[in-house]
DNA sequence: TCTTCATTTAACTTTTTTATTAATTAATGA
DNA sequence: TCATTAATTAATAAAAAAGTTAAATGAAGA
């Protein structure tokens, strides 16, 4: 993971409802300028531009310019890094699973044993 | 998914740096209680409370009772929606690295092409 | 050049979050 | 029971986040 992200920084990004509508569309209909992403909401343009700012900053799109409109696409890095820093905790989930099976398979074992 | 999962709520507790640290150090050094999570920073215990009661209710943690002590723990519930939400990105990134692949590939048909 | 469209910046208000100290709860063990 | 330890709740202050309207920027095209 790239040391410069911070991650606390990715996640607060992530969790106003309208920003992490925005990175959802992105994802679902790839890349949309500004005006089209900010059709769904009832709130102001300077505001949907300010949330569109901090997901910038955060790492979590890009802008262009193309013609009269700035076009928004995700940027992979920072999915990476989420996704690097998650599959970390995958080990502890796994663990527990795993734990999990080997209770059911003991069981499975002492069950044989009383059938005998 | 479970559907009652409100993923901006899950990165809203991620996303202080006190709730990011305490959640890192549940999962290197497993289950610990309220007073040892609250040691390395100098927050006062009513802040740290707070701080683990938002992670609590964000499904993160779990507390429960021993002796005297609250001991949290890690929920894996939480952190499997989180890695089964980022998977769905990393389509959207492994496109983007096929075709990269696929462009270093091309290349070196036309570098092999060039070189007859 | 002038107008229009798309978006951003400025200035400001409201709401939410985070921290503090003081007081409270609850369990332990002398 | 009483003192101690662990942690939480209450009341409140300070800081950060998010929204609004009005004004500014900047490219497109008549």
């Amino acid at each position: 993971m790239n040391t410069q992200t911070n991650l606390p920084e990715v996640f607060g990004a992530l969790a106003d409802p309208t920003r992490f509508a925005i990175v959802e569309r992105l994802l679902k209909e790839g890349d949309l300028p500004v005006g089209q992403l900010a059709e769904p909401f009832k709130m102001s343009a300077p505001a949907i531009s300010r949330h569109i700012k901090l997901l910038e900053n955060a790492g979590l799109i890009e802008r262009r310019i193309e013609k009269q409109w700035r076009v928004c696409a995700l940027k992979k890095d920072r999915f990476a890094d989420l996704h690097q820093w998650i599959e970390r905790y995958r080990t502890f989930w796994n663990t527990s699973f795993d734990r999990l099976e080997a209770l059911l398979d003991k069981q499975q074992g002492e069950d044989d044993d009383s059938s005998r």
